[in-house]
DNA sequence: ATATTCCATCGTATTTTAACGATTAATAAT
DNA sequence: ATTATTAATCGTTAAAATACGATGGAATAT
């Protein structure tokens, strides 16, 4: 078997697994649905907190409305409060700047308008 | 278009279709996994082009690369010319500057910190 | 002409996502 | 105590995403 196709990985090869690279890919995608954006735009504009000031709003299901704060509740986007009868989602700041930086990160990469054409 | 800004047809209702939405959504989502943000990141970092310099690099058959280019492709983040037996992939500036501007909006989003806790 | 290289596409399998209705546990109201 | 409300969770279904090997078409090399 050839060296160079040993199981061990190689020099040149790029880490999936890279911390930064799966946080971002993992916040991104926790965007990456109309429905989401939505209440993450709503728990920003409005004082809209508990699971039905969502339903109200979305022409979705109650248990579907939940499995969306659920995501981005894993995803360390909203925390979870239970206040009695109303369960109440809130931006988490820690997750929100963590996003922030990430947005921001991202478009640093992006801006980098000095590239040539490579074709 | 702004995120924040983007039009509902009635005041209480949320409409999910609404481009800006759908557009975000979008371009987050094809971001949302590492192997694409990290072919983009080797778009911008290398002149890397050809689908071999991904396939070289990534712990994956060289199917499933062409399928996640296929993926930036179709958001409109890269370009394919046909160059001879290889293919050549390139950022397109469109796509990015649209991104770009997607990432800067939600950052604004995110970052209007005067919301007051609700909970 | 033939062989080789590159890689998009096809077919397929597996996993994940997304949506729903039904159920249930908890609290609040009567 | 009984009833109503809220919303998480369960079970299910359908669709989409992810991965792979195999195939085939186009350009290049021999």
């Amino acid at each position: 078997m050839p060296v160079l196709e040993s199981t061990s990985s190689r020099i040149n090869d790029v880490d999936l697994d890279d911390p930064a690279i799966k946080r971002s890919a993992q916040l991104t995608k926790a965007l990456g649905h109309p429905v989401r954006l939505t209440i993450l735009k709503l728990l920003i504009q409005r004082d809209t907190c508990f699971c039905g000031d969502f339903t109200d709003v979305l022409p979705l299901a109650q248990s579907t409305v939940s499995q969306h704060l659920k995501v981005l509740k894993n995803t360390g986007l909203i925390t979870f409060t239970s206040s009695g009868v109303r369960n109440c989602y809130c931006l988490n700041p820690e997750g929100i700047d963590a996003l922030s930086e990430c947005l921001k990160s991202l478009t640093d990469m992006f801006e980098k308008t000095d590239r040539p054409d490579c074709c």
